[in-house]
DNA sequence: CTGTAATTTCAGAATATACTGAAAATTCAG
DNA sequence: CTGAATTTTCAGTATATTCTGAAATTACAG
């Protein structure tokens, strides 16, 4: 890292390549990354290069990868070969994006092999509790998936509102208690 | 790997540690943990050196890193010197654990250096976008972290039940209309 | 206490991942 | 078209991580 990055953007783009490199994300991605979202204006690969003293072609390599993360934009200049990149502006949408490609990656995989293992007839009562471990972390596994979709629905503007709300968040799943409250009574008036 | 387990077992443990290595686990830790969480019975590290075919001291170093989460229980057999771990019977609890350790160990730290970048008073306009950016980062995963802590409370029995409820899960997120829904009254009936 | 069964530690080896520079490929202004 | 500007590729190197065996430590049954 180098030249004329200041110590507050700094600070902040080698904290998210320590974050990305505990996450599985390469810790010069990362950092890659973190530069793009802090600036307004579309950098170019030498621009990049220059700010985290890292090799033009490490950058290169970078770029692709956030690319195939659909994480980063690639933009044009008129008259001019050079390819420039940008982050989203809207950090809701970064989070959304993140999840999406997660869940493509991860958990979508995830969930068809636990299918694949399920359908199969246990063999003995070691595997029948396998199989009954397998099951349940299915269902758990699909049932956050569905509520992370359900709240990717939301755009940023009703995220805003919704932030608005502040701490009475806890509102929201209370009515978790009229669901789950006291027993059987299924309905909500 | 080797010995006696079984291909349904195994490819479940092999697909795990993998999922784990993308996530920041170790490999190997990810699939001492899957075959933890499949055996009903208490394993002592010998049984988990010849599952995995990995070498005692291995197994050692997993095994404390899976305590240090807090994923894995240690038991001991009256009259005997040797260590038993298990895991949780319970999946929701699993998780529960993850998210809670993820919280301390990335979380945390990532809101605590984001709140230490934006007291500091920007230098110029750059600076000035970069904290706005920083600021609505802070605020999306406080955000987040509230909502994931909601959900942490509800227990295994209560987690059940809204299993049960099926697709209709959106139900509960519908609240969300009648918070966000049309404009500006917040008072909900 | 003592001896032994068990666990932990850790330096070095093995492996995997990330990075670089040079060369090849691509793109487009002229 | 052409060639200069730019990007990409990739073999080799550097770095980081993981794993092992041997030695040190610990814990407890007797």
């Amino acid at each position: 890292m180098s030249e004329k990055l200041t110590p507050m953007i700094q600070s902040f783009i080698l904290h998210f390549g320590e974050m990305g490199s505990r996450w599985g994300i390469n810790r010069t991605v990362g950092q890659m990354y973190a530069l793009l979202v802090l600036r307004k204006e579309p950098l170019c690969a030498d621009d990049i290069t220059e700010a985290l003293g890292i090799s033009r072609s490490n950058v290169s390599m970078g770029l692709k990868e956030l690319m195939s993360w659909e994480l980063v934009k690639l933009q044009h200049r008129p008259g001019e070969r050079k390819e420039f990149y940008s982050a989203p502006g809207d950090v809701w949408d970064i989070a959304k994006t993140l999840i999406e490609q997660r869940r493509k990656r991860e958990i979508d995989p995830t969930l068809s092999t636990l299918r694949n293992l399920l359908i199969e007839t246990p063999a003995n009562d070691e595997e029948a509790y396998a199989q009954q471990r397998m099951r349940e972390m299915h269902e758990l596994i699909e049932m956050l998936t569905l509520w992370t979709q359900e709240i990717q629905r939301l755009d940023s503007a009703q995220l805003g509102k919704l932030l608005k709300l502040g701490n009475s968040i806890g509102k929201v799943l209370d009515m978790k208690d009229r669901l789950l409250g006291s027993g059987k009574k299924e309905s909500m008036k």
